[in-house]
DNA sequence: TTCGTCATGTAATGGGTTACATGATTAC
DNA sequence: GTAATCATGTAACCCATTACATGACGAA
């Protein structure tokens, strides 16, 4: 998570860990933040195993300002980090992560993960409504029902935001490939925006 | 977060770990699982500490079936970690627990912490507005953006939520108190059970 | 010269997961 | 008698936070 995140940073520019920071900050600050207790040390880890470099090893009596920059086996990691990954708790916590980099992988990668998260959204709500339909036996807290209902509206929220995400990259690849209409796959229609499916419940499931 | 748990859920009645594990799975289990190695671990602090016991102290001479039921040290640990709590990253992100256990609260201490989320999630939104007025400057990632745009409206969502249940609780406390409507505020009205709290013995709470 | 912010770091702690090991019970 | 699931537990690790310590630098 957090190695993702300086790496990537880092590809735009070298920096030092108080700027990272603050680029973190203010670019996704509204997701995340971390505490320079984890950010030196990670960065260290990272230059250990030579995945970043100091920018300019030049002599600093004192400590200040350690720019580092990222290396060509720091480039392939951080496509590793961005790409692969179990999924697990945290693989799929960092998802905004992972998007916020998105601009680094290939439109069919972009696909794969976009897809993946779906489906991953989509087992989520089937457990939201095995724990519905199983609230109906036993004494059900209203709190819980609707911690649970508005978990699930959010989720649903979020798949149809994929969903638009989705067939943008489709949209780029050439293919549009909408799920109900198999009309001629030439000719994408120039008035037809908001072409694609845009709310809860789309009726196709792969998988 | 895992300690408010085992007690909230040994509030209603005794039970043994792979029990607390089950109960948690099929009714948070869309938000939250534990697994076994920080549960069994957590059970046994919380009986050094006094606010679990076993319930059978019977010899079992295999490890079958350890009971716990919650201590009165329990209970009122329990209130507490309902209730206190610096902020912090993972005092806000066990919100949803604490809601499942807000049966537990008086009104008054519900309406306090529902407000004192929602002004959590107000200030989330201004970093949200912080962060894309200042993408304006600057070469715009459109992933990044989008990554923003929907997680804000997420959180709006998530606030408009947190009204209804605060209304509620104000309908409850016999104070419409709506922002516009200045009308009578007397009258609870008679046929109001919905919204209630349901059953679950106790509501007092000390300290 | 003092205060704010830049800048780097460490130690202790928190709050979990994964993988593994062990054995008892139940269902077939 | 064997497989699934019940039931408890440990060891090693992961990924971070909080609190603290240190000191340079610029501006008022």
């Amino acid at each position: 998570m957090l190695e993702l995140a300086i790496l990537g940073l880092l590809k735009e520019r070298a920096m030092h860990g108080y700027e990272l920071r603050k680029q973190l900050a203010h670019k996704l600050g509204f997701f995340w933040t971390v505490s320079y207790g984890a950010l030196y040390p990670a960065l260290r880890k990272l230059e250990k195993r030579g995945a970043v470099e100091k920018f300019f090893p030049g002599e600093q009596t004192t400590r200040r300002k350690q720019v580092y920059r990222i290396t060509a086996a720091g480039e392939s990691e951080f496509l590793e980090l961005l790409t692969e990954g179990a999924h697990s708790t945290w693989e799929e916590e960092k998802f905004p992560l992972r998007l916020a980099f998105f601009r680094y992988l290939k439109p069919e990668t972009r696909l794969r993960l976009l897809e993946r998260r779906k489906s991953y959204l989509e087992d989520k709500l089937d457990e939201g409504r095995r724990s519905l339909t199983q609230a109906k036996r036993g004494p059900t807290d209203s709190y819980t029902l609707s911690l649970v209902r508005h978990g699930m509206e959010t989720t649903e929220h979020d798949i149809s935001w994929l969903d638009t995400l989705i067939s943008a990259e489709r949209a780029a690849l050439g293919e549009p490939a909408p799920p109900a209409a198999p009309s001629s796959p030439a000719e994408p229609a120039p008035d037809d925006d908001r072409a694609a499916k845009l709310q809860t419940s789309s009726e196709l499931q792969s998988k």
